[in-house]
DNA sequence: TGACAAATGCAAATAAGTCGCATATACTAA
DNA sequence: TTAGTATATGCGACTTATTTGCATTTGTCA
């Protein structure tokens, strides 16, 4: 049993999800893909592992990360949702619109507009999505 | 005649789209409501005004809509996209979780952010997507 | 180890959106 | 004003993303 499947059981336990093959297998995608990843990828990465698995079950999966706080989901103006490993640090993406190559990029100026907004429209910003699309440094040659 | 569909014809007219009265509903729908709308809100609305339509052309008319630059698409992490007028100066959103009303907000801060990552990322941002959610005014009562 | 709840597999259903094709309609130019 | 042409629409079938019900299997914990 390597240290990386068992920090991963111990994620599951921590949020009370029971330990089965198929959520640590996706907890590893997660880990080594480290970018968005839609449902399809995962369910390939599965497939070519040899971990049997129908894909409403990755999508039960999937779900039950997002309500326990283990993934975020991600929407890239696709018809489809994307997901994250939460314990990122606060970023946000640069998707270049033609290569599809996502970037990163950290937040330090979200912040402060959440306090404008409390303040200003008394509304309680409680996560925000904001991504930015364009065209990458290698495309741009 | 009135003048409102008027506006929309010359509208239509100015990027090459012919003058329909599908189109000219669904221009009158984005109007109307001022803050992003989905398709079967525009079908709905199309049948209440008796204007017959079938959901294909509707998807259509949207489609060459926001690639003629007249819409705007947005996702408010649904599993659908929203639409609205592109007209609309640049703001963004603050969905309330609670009971789904969308303010808007002014967008006075990305212009910068664009400009820093032009110079630390050389990606060229051509648009973005900022959206908060959280609890609104009312809601937090 | 056995019981029980929770997870999975499978099949079917739903929702959002697309596509091909025949027909209808808006625009153009005569 | 009208005929010709390109475009838009309606209809039906189809795809993709996602959900759900139900029977079966599998973790977990006493």
């Amino acid at each position: 049993m390597t240290k990386g499947l068992h920090d991963c059981s111990e994620e599951l336990r921590q949020v009370e999800l029971k330990v089965t093959p198929a959520r640590l297998a996706v907890l590893d995608v997660l880990e080594k893909t480290n970018k968005p990843i839609d449902i399809a990828t995962i369910i390939d990465y599965l497939e070519a592992n040899d971990i049997k698995t129908d894909p409403a079950t990755v999508f039960r999966i999937i779900n039950s990360f997002t309500n326990k706080g283990i993934t975020k989901q991600i929407q890239l103006n696709e018809g489809k949702f994307r997901y994250e490993h939460a314990s990122k640090k606060d970023h946000h993406h640069l998707t270049c619109e033609n290569c599809g190559r996502i970037e990163d990029i950290s937040d330090n100026f979200i912040t402060d507009i959440e306090g404008k907004i409390k303040r200003n429209k008394k509304f309680l910003v409680k996560r925000h999505s904001v991504e930015f699309f364009g065209i990458c440094k290698q495309c741009q040659r």
